[in-house]
DNA sequence: GATGAATGAGCGTTCATTCAT
DNA sequence: TATGAATGAACGCTCATTCAT
């Protein structure tokens, strides 16, 4: 079955990305054999190592992937806003559908064993530091600094420390939610955050009146 | 000589828990042998096996003990304190020392772990449920619901709602600082979400002035 | 049309058998991969399995192939010589000059291999048998005997002994040059053989003089 | 079943060793896998592991030991005698006797495909330079000076290179034999090498009289 | 009790071979 | 005819666990 087309060769590849990642999540990396991986995407051993150099190169070119997705997504939602207020709030109702699905907390577990992971492998550490310290973090202080600008938000706030938290914060609450299944009031948790840091960064209008 | 015999037994024990946590930290539970940890307590395999029934049994059973031990120290700290507004301080000071250690970033490492795993490991999840649930985020409840029964917090919080999220808050910035390591000003984020929190529950004498 | 077609499959197997040559002697026979040699011949795996049944039919018929080669090389160079002392000095002239080509050596290599193996492959063994014992050794054995008859030899000598030998110090010499390489005086010791050879099997007519 | 003598170790070792040579002279040292050698000594997987780093360790190691054996087996046998004459009759004698187990063939089998594999193999290398280059060639250069000295030998042979030669030779023969198997006369061709290099090397009693 | 030798299931990875296109 | 995707048996190596001493 030879000079199969480019196209043919996408999905193969998307199909086993899809299948780790749904093996990560449930087993967890170093649990998920190569079996696993092929077997819930219906092709064999031999071929996966067609695709991929090794279980580790997927690992890493499977995250490197699905965060560089989510972070042109996230770029996409911004573009049709302007105000910062306005972004902020756009993350969080994103954060806060996307939960819903079950596929979403797997990926979150993924993406966290990865994060702890992160520090003893050394293709992982780059993933994370260039992506989520550059990249993910560096979206949102550019918004603050925005809305700073703007006159939306306080000008005493540190930009960086709120993207920090930002992320810290949505991963906290993903991480526990993720533990914690069906139980967890996640979008009362969300709100009551957004809360929390709209509270800490905007300029609130009933200080005027006073 | 029971009593001495014994006493042996629990340093022994100790001392094969505490390896454990040094090398779960450092290579992840999966990647640590039984070898790894009984040549870092300087025993043998064999004797591991009269401690401990399996790995498993002692990740378990090393996090419970590690939990139980948190929380007493935590308990303890309340002791002295009655204002529920000092209490929640007291924690953030707590969190704030502790994180300045290696040890302590390598329990973390080793703590979130434990939870990402916990979904897949039966005893795991219990772990995580009755203490983490019950406990920990119990303990934060109730001094939310003296607070607001003291005066000192609003009454239209939902002391279930903080507890969780000052959990979340705390595991989420203690896993960006055990990635990032040294360049997390994990200070300032402490102090900025503090702030958040604290203005979040407090009742604001100040806006009533004004 | 069919003699075009047939002249290019010969070219394909050419090709294909001087890459499995080039191969086997840098990796070894069983490290050396199908994809290796139709990478170095520019071809596809499925070509190859088009012209050889398999890698170890491959092996073989190469092996005998270059050993047929090689063997009526020889017999050429014979065909203007008389003398059977000539003829012996030819051969080594040959090996001396032979020696100095990488390409040469490269060969060297993988013909020890085949022949260190062939005990273990039926087919193998065959061609070391048929070609070697009979045609390789009979080759030699009968120039001697002519020499014999010729007076030009002691009467005295065993053809097949000095046969036999003349191969195995060649490929003794030639195994050790492979394997030390440069520094190796093959020169010398291709001299050094030939006088203690022809000291042997020579009938001495100065040491009637004195 | 811990905590055992030294002199058990050993004899464990011993015994794969023994296996494994057996097993690499019978199918190859590629083909050779750790299955066969374990059950061939009757033991598992895993202690064949404690024992050696891994399969290559275990091939440079054996060699090197059985090269070093029989290094010392020869300077023992040399002790004795003094001529330089008589100690390379000797060596001649020791490898027509050695040349009759099958034991011996399985063994020369062995260290051809080593010598061949050692151009890919780092530690080969060094083994075969250091022992083979050094230590075998020396100790007959070094016997051909003596000789010389002695006025035994012609002052004008090249003491490496006949040295080099006679075990070119031996490598030879033992290489042909192996392959040939019982119907190589080997002791005529051990006889007739021998008296090609003693004529070469000798200083002749018949010349004396002309 | 304390040790560490022994076991073997299990996993990542390779590669000769096949065959649909 | 030519391609190279697909397969899966096989192998090197690891490691939790057992148990003889």
């Amino acid at each position: 079955m030879p000079k199969v087309s480019d196209d043919y060769k996408e999905r193969k590849k998307a199909s086993l990305y899809e299948s780790a990642l749904k093996c990560f999540g449930e087993k967890g990396y170093q649990s998920t054999t190569i079996d696993d991986i092929t077997a819930h995407s219906q092709t064999s051993k031999g071929l996966f190592y067609t695709y991929f150099k090794s279980k580790e190169e997927l690992y890493i070119s499977l995250m490197d992937e699905r965060t560089n997705h989510t972070l042109s997504r996230l770029n996409e939602s911004f573009k049709t806003i302007s105000s910062a207020k306005e972004k902020v709030h756009e993350l969080f109702s994103l954060y806060k559908k996307a939960s819903l699905t079950e596929e979403w907390r797997n990926f979150i577990r993924v993406q966290i064993e990865f994060w702890v992971h992160s520090p003893r492998l050394e293709r992982a550490r780059d993933v994370v530091t260039s992506r989520y310290e550059d990249l993910y973090t560096g979206m949102i202080s550019r918004i603050i600094e925005d809305g700073k600008a703007a006159g939306e938000f306080k000008q005493e706030i540190h930009a960086d420390v709120v993207a920090n938290l930002f992320w810290a914060f949505i991963d906290g609450i993903c991480m526990h939610y993720s533990v914690v299944g069906e139980n967890y009031a996640y979008e009362a948790h969300f709100k009551a955050t957004e809360e929390m840091i709209m509270n800490y960064i905007l300029i609130q209008p009933e200080k005027q009146k006073a």
